[in-house]
DNA sequence: AGGCTGACGTGTTACGTATAACGACGCCGT
DNA sequence: ACGGCGTCGTTATACGTAACACGTCAGCCT
């Protein structure tokens, strides 16, 4: 690991300027308001403006024993979603000076990957989406405050959490769809339990039943070609077929549109299909997808907040985020 | 910024395994073949264990003046290239006990960001996607090593390139249009200047030019609904309409197939559609793209091999990653 | 017996920064 | 003339770790 080029320290910047270290820091650190006069800092400035100085953040980290540095747990870099989080949470972070670094979570890319225990990075806290399920475990042994991101508030460990009003959500949804007429519905749910998907699923099973309609369920992989394929055969399978199919995530609803396709069904013609989240993707179909609006960046602003609130020992904000239906195309009466 | 618990040093796990710092410091850090006896090794780590001891991290980076992490600089959170990109970075790093840190360039998430000025992270090098253009510049101001994917070779500047070889992937894309018998193509390029899809303009404008096909062209943004809207303009346009639409990126193909199937135009039966990348999205929409498949994993293994080879004074490998046309259904002969 | 060797650890220092504690210097009021 | 005080800056220290250079002690050869 050669050193390229040996960088200056607020040492160097202090003998070229002709004043001490400490002035260099006292300058450089802001907090000279009548320690320094103004014109020795102009050349503290101008001396480490000449030599590139950049202060040595490990040794600041060390003295100070706080890194300006949180960590954003996410299940997947490909969902628009937590990239929003991420643009919301890192536009709160750099108005407080502090960083925000990303890290897909192990399932993305591997057991072996853990920035907890190998600890590479020095961190001063933690958000992490609830679909990282396995992460409040492992955070804990690190013993940094964690804040949950769309998590059941009910569990233990995190020090906050920041949620949305997903059974609002579906609520919205299932009353369009039962609203447009459906009866037989199917529901698409995500094979990996999470909480977000209980509680989209118990909202649905509810309104159906105060609707008097059908409901069955389904489940697949957040990936459009398992979706596809769990959708061709749940409608394949025996029993009337469904005249509306309530997705968990756009994703799934992407693949379902897929599967009504091949079987020769048009959407909504046919078949009505609705996602949520509202990804690109939703409206990168054709259909344009009938889903549910996320405050994506908000959710990642509250999440910074909370963090900044419980790192100064104050109390986050509470309250759940609203959330609203968009009603595209793949939504539509039923047939007869 | 309170200090939870006040973590345990290894002076403490010193003390309660009864031995010197510079023991524990040996014994944890792996470097005690014969200098510690296995019996006094046995007492630092149960001692270590039951504190929960966790070694600081800026003091180590201080201390060795390394720190084990690498800045992974991507334009896009959503393209999953970039999210494959990532992942075969990581599992490179994490064989070699380094650390992966993802960025989204400041184009992203707004130019206030960055991460190299402020300087959050403590950082030994960096490796960035030719699409974060602005980079260089300002990771040269930080004296950091730099790997830069996807980028042209010639540029001064980082200390390594890792290439794919685009022209012939663009080469590929255009001998199966052209021997289809398409003469009337639409090229939709992207409306940001990058070398990658300067290399597809022109090794598709050869290609097109030898085998005497007429060849227009049009530049979008890189997101669905200006691709539709560039689409739609050009199509409308004058002259005959073309019979294939050549795509930088698959998501411009997908608005493109929007385009077309809003004007009424089937695809491929009246117009074929070809993308670039192999993102999710080609195999989400319908019909599934006709694109060029691009080892993602590679190039981020390749370039965190790069990066290790660079901070060890070692030659970085050489030579481009080859691609690979991938034919579904969005391509067939032209309609007479 | 004396000194050498190897095994087993320890004292000490340095990394670069931020800040508390401590001068030196001039200016004022009395 | 002298203490006091604001102004401007310095000296000294600590943060937690890694590693160099040294001690100590038992055993063994000569």
């Amino acid at each position: 690991m050669t050193q390229h080029a040996a960088r200056p320290t607020s040492k160097d910047v202090a003998r070229t300027a002709g004043v001490s270290q400490a002035t260099v820091s006292l300058v450089l650190g802001g907090k000279w308001r009548g320690r320094v006069s103004e014109r020795t800092a102009r050349q503290v400035r101008d001396a480490a403006g000449a030599l590139g100085y950049r202060p040595n953040l490990a040794a600041r980290s060390l003295r100070l024993g706080t890194t300006g540095t949180a960590l954003l747990v996410v299940p997947a870099l490909t969902n628009d979603f937590f990239a929003r989080v991420y643009t919301g949470a890192a536009a709160v972070a750099v108005a407080h000076g502090f960083g925000v670094v990303l890290y897909p979570s192990p399932a993305g890319v591997g057991p072996a990957v853990s920035p907890f225990d190998p600890g590479r990075t020095a961190l001063d806290g933690v958000i992490a989406s609830s679909m990282a399920a396995d992460a409040p475990a492992a955070i804990r042994g690190s013993r940094l405050p964690l804040v949950m991101l769309d998590s059941d508030p009910a569990a233990p460990g995190p020090a906050a959490c920041v949620n949305l009003d997903i059974a609002d959500g579906m609520r919205q949804v299932a009353a369009h769809v039962l609203g447009l007429g459906h009866r037989e519905v199917l529901h698409l749910g995500s094979a990996v339990p999470s909480w977000t998907f209980d509680v989209r699923a118990d909202a649905l099973r509810r309104a159906a039943r105060a609707a008097g309609a059908r409901l069955r369920s389904a489940r697949s992989a957040l990936d459009v070609t398992a979706a596809r394929e769990a959708v061709t055969a749940a409608v394949a399978g025996t029993g009337p077929r469904p005249t509306a199919i309530v997705c968990d995530d756009d994703i799934l609803a992407a693949g379902a549109c897929k599967a009504l396709r091949r079987l020769g069904l048009r959407v909504p013609g046919d078949v009505s299909v609705t996602g949520f989240d509202d990804l690109t993707l939703a409206t990168a179909v054709e259909p344009e997808l009938t889903t549910v609006g996320l405050p994506a960046e908000r959710v990642g602003e509250r999440g910074m907040e909370a963090l900044l609130a419980v790192l100064d020992g104050r109390e986050p904000e509470a309250g759940d985020l609203p959330v609203r239906l968009v009603v595209r195309g793949s939504t539509a009466a039923p047939a007869r």
